[in-house]
RNA sequence: GGGCGGUUAGCUCAGUGGGAGAGCGCUUCCUUGACACGGAAGAGGUCAUAAGUUCAAUCCUUAUACCGCCCA
């Protein structure tokens, strides 16, 4: 390495423009990132949640991808086979989207183009505009092996999802049926169960008769609906059992408003909830999940009354004047028509849940279509046993429960979707309707050819659901089905981290799919990191406004201070943080802190020693002493922390040492003279740089290398290691004490409203040793005049020192001091005279509070010995 | 409707069955040879409400209120 530069060179503010891409580049460049299966070491791998291809980074990859980068770095420090392999996502909707809008600016759509030009666009598309997240990762400092980069339709990731719809065909655990999925009018596509959001709105109830046939003249029944333009479609009107307003009326058949051309018959189903609206409902089967329950179970008919755009057509049956309008025109026609015949008889408002699609924003349709399923149940078995055995847990536990539930009322995976952006269903389909299932277009022809004697073949034209290929991925980029050697030692990994709202979309996924195809659960550990918001607690979106760009926050503070405000932010148990920029802020200000303790450290004029060079125990003064056993502490507790995953304490233990141990006490106190600072300041600056790597990973580089060291790279500098450090805890207290004094005299001080420069004159006792007297003039600026010795410890001396001040404010300062003393002293008393507290708390708590009672009696002695002089003074004036 | 979190200083949040904490913000003082992106000192809280358990409750239990989330 090239000598550290003159200390005079650096800049008073660190500044993490000129160092970050200096620093990435020079890391990328020379592999650090990279790793390679290594049996010989304990493995610790991550899979990164492929980010979607066409995003741009946000404040939820802070939250969670930091976590991943600070777990690999400091493993790869302990000296693990450490390795984060990053990638991509297709998203197939959200692509789609996009693709089809840019294709629409040129008056293009997919059809005209054909599949092929279309994917080829694709493609093209994907190259040029996809991935710019990976850049912005790069900016935020993250480190994963870029080499192992994969892309969820690679061909080996394609080849890994064809053979998994294979298997599971010929298994027979996906099959093709007419179910009643979710349609998304807007995408034009189904979506699965798990990408519906159910919103609540303002909405209406309208209550409908329907004129009884056969009966009174004006006999009818009234059902409440919330989608009239439905009632093309009915073909029941349903009522609870045991509602005996209704029984009589069971059996009977109503003409069906507002065409008043077919009846369909009232009956009876234990479903329907005789508080809702009227207690009788419309069953509209084609076009309601619980209606097409109540239509199964009596057998009923289901004809559909909407097209794939939400427009009402009478395939079926009869539409009327209906025939081509869309969802919410049919719905006021529908009501315009009920009202001018009479049959509307209320319109009251009314809040209920939508259903929503995830991905577009529209109201979802329930429609009947032929789709492909996974069978769930018996994949969902054994993810459940596995979480209940213990070999998958989440941090925090609680959401192992959410998880359980999920998979308990688990229904099948409709896994088609009609966008062409993905991987297209191994799927063909003969003359005759005959399904051929394969892998390839080859072997399914020689099936065909075999079994049917054909090779006339059509392709299903849907795709995947793209988190189908999202759940192979643990195993799909370590090569599988290849028995490659990064299975063999890299999975299953060591730790997911995600947040909670893909715990099904993905999570479980995996799990099942892990289970199902290599026996063994991709992950034992969930990490469940907390979601952003903004500080009033709302969730960041474009149309709010209120959204916060990760990449701002890096131009304005740096990455490491983007890292270390959000990691400082994240709490153990929490779901939710309230981001504020203003810890990115103070970050950055951290960082120029150490920055300024480098310049120091490296200004002292005997120079430092070689790397990690310690005297010998019995030179160290002090502070020394103290600073060390500190550092011992602080290597301990992160590592506890990190190994907890509690990120956000760790940040916080770093920090409190770094600043307010390190910077505010050390290095003030090694502004005495001391023989022995040199090599303990570097020492334990470049300690604390490594384990601070993971989470400011630049500016601790720059400033390690500045610094004494071993090695290119504090990348894989070997985390400190606390047997490493020596531990004097009776020094370190003693320390303590001191810095109880120095508050106190400092307190004081602002008190005399003097000013810092000022030198004040302190009385120490003898029996304050020459080191501890010395440090304490430091700290505060004072001049020591020795008196006679002062209690037996330590302690006792030092409360006894005391600065020479106006005997006004001594005498006030003694006497708000008594009378605090005093109180606690009376508390003291109380409590151990309670007889009940003496008998039944802990011995220990008991003997706590009688030496607390002594301290508090000693000092009251102490403090009122050194009021008399003042108050007798005083009584003379 | 079922489930899960939360309510502590102006703000964002730690915390513990036995003396209420941090950062920011605020007030005062200080440009002292690492650092004003800094240093020192300070003000500020009935720990949501009620009952219970306990010698002792901000902490445990129950109920209530309010806020948020997930599922149906």
């Amino acid at each position: 390495m090239s000598s550290p530069p003159h200390p005079a060179e650096l800049p008073k503010n660190y500044d993490p423009k000129a160092v970050e891409p200096k620093l990435y580049e020079r890391w990328d460049r020379l592999g650090y990132f990279h790793e390679e299966p290594d049996p010989a070491r304990p493995p610790f791998v991550i899979c990164m949640p492929p980010p979607n291809v066409t995003g741009p980074a946000h404040l939820g990859h802070g939250s969670t991808y930091t976590p991943m980068d600070v777990l690999t770095r400091y493993h790869r420090m302990l000296g693990d086979n450490a390795d984060w392999i990053p990638g991509l996502d297709h998203a197939a909707i959200a692509t789609e989207a996009v693709l089809l809008k840019s294709l629409a600016t040129q008056g293009l759509t997919r059809e005209a183009l054909g599949r092929e030009a279309y994917l080829e666009r694709a493609w093209e598309w994907t190259r040029e505009y996809g991935g710019t997240i990976n850049k912005q990762f790069r900016a935020l400092g993250f480190g994963p092996d870029w080499a192992r980069a994969r892309f969820t339709m690679d061909d080996g990731l394609s080849r890994a999802v064809r053979k998994v719809f294979v298997d599971l065909y010929r298994e027979g655990l996906i099959y093709r049926g007419k179910r009643l999925i979710n349609w998304d009018p807007k995408g034009q596509t189904t979506v699965s169960d798990a990408e519906v959001d159910h919103v609540e709105r303002d909405a209406h109830l309208w209550h409908v008769a329907y004129p009884i046939v056969d009966g009174e003249p004006d006999a009818r029944i009234v059902v409440a609906t919330t989608r009239p333009e439905t009632m093309l479609g009915d073909v029941a009107i349903a009522v609870n059992p045991d509602d005996e307003r209704y029984a009589s009326l069971i059996g009977k058949r109503v003409l069906l408003p507002p065409l008043l051309e077919r009846s369909i018959p009232i009956l009876a189903d234990a479903a329907v909830d005789r508080a809702f609206g009227t207690g009788a409902v419309k069953v509209t089967p084609a076009h309601d999940q619980t209606d097409y329950e109540i239509g199964l179970r009596h057998g009923l008919p289901m004809p559909s009354i909407m097209d794939s755009n939400a427009c009402i057509t009478g395939v079926d049956v009869p539409v009327g004047a209906y025939e081509g309008l869309d969802r919410y025109a049919a719905r006021k026609r529908v009501i315009e028509d009920l009202r001018s015949g009479g049959l509307l008889l209320k319109e009251e408002p009314y809040r209920h849940a939508v259903s929503v699609s995830e991905r577009t924003g529209d109201v979802i349709e329930p429609l009947l279509s032929e789709q492909w399923f996974l069978k769930m149940e018996p994949l969902a078995k054994p993810a459940l046993e596995a979480y209940r055995d213990g070999r998958l847990r989440f941090v925090p536990e609680r959401y192992g429960r959410t998880y359980e539930q999920w998979l308990e009322n688990i229904r099948d995976w409709n896994v088609s979707r009609q966008v062409w952006w993905g991987h297209q269903l191994p799927v063909w389909y003969a003359p005759d309707g005959a399904i051929v299932v394969a892998e390839t277009e080859e072997e399914a022809l020689d099936i065909a050819r075999r079994d049917l004697g054909t090779t006339d073949l059509t392709r299903d034209a849907d795709t995947l659901d793209t988190w189908f290929s999202s759940a192979l991925w643990p195993f799909s980029i370590l090569g599988w089905p290849e028995p490659t050697e990064e299975l063999a030692c890299w999975y299953p990994s060591q730790v997911l981290i995600t947040g909670w709202e893909i715990i099904f979309l993905w999570v479980a996924r995996m799990v099942m799919l892990g289970l199902h195809f290599t026996k063994s659960v991709p992950f034992p550990t969930v990490f469940v990191a907390p979601l952003v918001f903004d500080a009033k607690g709302r969730k960041m979106s474009k149309s709010l406004g209120n959204a916060i760009d990760p990449m701002d926050l890096v131009e304005r503070f740096g990455a490491d201070a983007f890292r270390m405000g959000m990691l400082r932010q994240l709490r153990l148990e929490g779901q939710e943080v309230r981001f504020q920029e203003s810890r990115c802020e103070e970050a950055r200000n951290f960082n120029t802190k150490m920055w300024n303790a480098t310049r120091y450290i490296l200004a002292l004029p005997e120079g430092l020693p070689p790397a990690m060079t310690l005297p010998r125990p019995a030179e160290l003064a002090l502070a020394d002493r103290w600073i060390l056993t500190r550092l011992h502490d602080t290597i301990v507790t992160v590592g506890k922390q990190l190994d907890g995953y509690d990120f956000g304490s760790a940040a916080e233990t770093l920090w409190k040492f770094v600043w307010y141990e390190f910077c505010d006490w050390y290095v003030e106190a090694t502004k005495e003279r001391n023989a022995t600072r040199a090599a303990v300041l570097s020492f334990v600056w470049n300690a604390a740089m490594r384990l601070l790597h993971p989470v400011c990973p630049f500016v601790t580089e720059e400033i390690w290398l500045s610094l004494p060291h071993d090695g290119n790279t504090i990348m894989t500098a070997t985390w400190p290691d606390p047997l490493e450090v020596p531990v004097d805890r009776e020094a370190a207290g003693r320390f303590e004490s001191l810095r109880d004094c120095v508050e106190r005299i400092r307190a004081l001080r602002a008190e005399l409203g003097m000013q810092p420069r000022a030198p004040l004159d302190l009385e120490i006792p003898e029996n304050v040793d020459a080191e501890i007297a010395t440090l304490l003039e430091a700290y505060v600026n004072g001049r020591g005049i020795r008196t006679a010795p002062s209690g037996e410890s330590l302690e006792a001396a030092l409360a006894a020192v005391v600065a020479r001040a106006p005997r006004e404010i001594m005498l006030e300062r003694h006497r708000k001091e008594a009378v605090r003393l005093q109180g606690e002293v009376e508390r003291g008393e109380r409590k151990l005279a309670n007889q009940q507290f003496v008998a039944n708390a802990r011995p220990e708590v008991v003997a706590l509070e009688r030496e607390k009672l002594q301290r508090y009696r000693e000092e009251l002695v102490r403090t009122r010995t050194a009021l008399a002089p003042f108050e007798s003074e005083n009584g003379n004036l």
